[in-house]
DNA sequence: CGTGCCCTTGACCGAAATCAAGGTGGGTGG
DNA sequence: CCACCCACCTTGATTTCGGTCAAGGGCACG
């Protein structure tokens, strides 16, 4: 009996889409399973090491990708070498910029990251007869839109205390988007490094590391390996959040 | 002949619409002359003057509107009052957050500003029966999420210097958009008070002073009135901006 | 058991914020 | 028409937050 629903559910599916988490709630879920076949033949799965760059500043963009695992984060240099970090993407996030075939920024594996990635003609032929994908298209721009509004109020107007306790409530929500809001604590490994975390705040590794430090001597979070976080009490990083 | 060849390009475009900028540049570009008239049905023109709130924060949103002339300012501010500029738009924007009731920031006139604006029924209607439109819609999110990840590197990154530069060059490209990009002066009004200039860099309104006057005392500027800001040195203006 | 990378901690410094006075110009009411 | 007011801007003095410089710890790796 489940096994015929299932069979309804996924009756000419590609096997590579099947336990995809994008066509749900990613970009894929505009697509029919006809048109996910077609972009299925021509797509691919990979895994790439941390530190690898998917697209380079001033470079062509011939594949675009979905995001299965891992944190792929979006750079821009300033030409004496400053580094800002402009956006981070999780799992299912669309990776590239449409109508554009040069792209103005890095982006770059955070962490060691899963992709399925087609080339650039098929998605926009697909876009061109297909309403609802340019559709989901529209929501996840607008979505990073939001994002990019709220990290300009932190980059512009919070203190560096302010700036971190964000940060680790972004993440928090991110990378366990389950987790009950209410709930009093949370643990996650960081997918930055602290260099990553400071090009994303606008500061220093150093005020980064002083920040956590002092919140972790004020018993607001434990920290284990540098990298594994818990939140020990949600409530006041929430207030040191300030919005 | 020429009459001839008039009558032809605005055969059964609403007055309204005949001169308007955002029938060639803007969204309404996408819409033939059929769809032009419907929507100018339920379209209306208006002045509104500086400092009037269009879209408040967490207010339902009933309306869309093009800007016709005039600059609108979009503000976040935080709980205890300070406030960040996250987005300025010119003739001509679209203001409106599409497939969203509720606001997540104030939208106000930073000049007087001309609008021309819809229910919002009726532009989501349009919008799903027009891929055209949605395309509009798309390539404007994407270009005001390109200038929103811009500002994030200005925000996190730039000095107080070079931010003001930064700004001063942005202004200069947007209501002068037919400069010669290599003309080496340019002059314009400033759409924004101290205090907004200051909310849009994350200084305060000393701190700008301060650099419009160094910028001044080093004949990169010159300023009168207070507004009237003329460029006479661009390339140093543009070093100055250090990117 | 080094070696190097990443992170932390401390001392000091400097850019921008804050605090505090004025200046200026446009609008209003006497 | 003038005088006053008020909003907006500039300038100066001082403070402070975060940056810079410098040293050292911990851990993974060869």
């Amino acid at each position: 009996m489940s096994n015929v629903r299932k069979d309804v559910h996924t009756a000419g599916i590609p096997v590579l889409c099947v336990s995809c988490e994008a066509r749900h709630r990613g970009v894929c879920g505009a697509l029919n399973p006809e048109q996910l076949l077609t972009l299925a033949k021509s797509s691919s799965i990979h895994r790439t090491a941390e530190g690898e760059v998917l697209v380079g500043d001033a470079q062509d963009v011939e594949r675009y990708s979905n995001v299965l695992g891992g944190v792929v984060k979006l750079t821009k240099t300033l030409s004496d070498g400053r580094q800002q970090i402009v956006g981070l993407q999780f799992a299912p996030d669309f990776v590239g910029r449409p109508f554009k075939t040069e792209s103005v920024l890095t982006a770059e594996a955070a962490t060691e990251v899963d992709l399925c990635s087609f080339p650039r003609r098929v998605v926009e032929k697909m876009m061109a007869d297909q309403p609802d994908l340019q559709r989901r298209l529209l929501d996840q721009t607008l979505k990073e839109l939001d994002q990019a509004r709220d990290w300009m109020v932190m980059l512009g107007r919070k203190t560096a205390a302010e700036k971190v306790a964000s940060f680790l409530l972004m993440i928090a929500r991110n990378i366990r988007p389950s987790t009950d809001p209410d709930a009093h604590s949370a643990s996650f490994d960081l997918p930055l490094s602290r260099a990553d975390i400071a090009d994303f705040l606008g500061l220093t590794i150093e005020t980064v590391s002083r920040q956590m430090t002092r919140l972790r001597t004020e018993h607001i979070i434990r920290i284990e390996n540098n990298r594994h976080v818990i939140i020990e009490d949600f409530n006041r990083l929430v207030i040191r959040a300030g919005d």
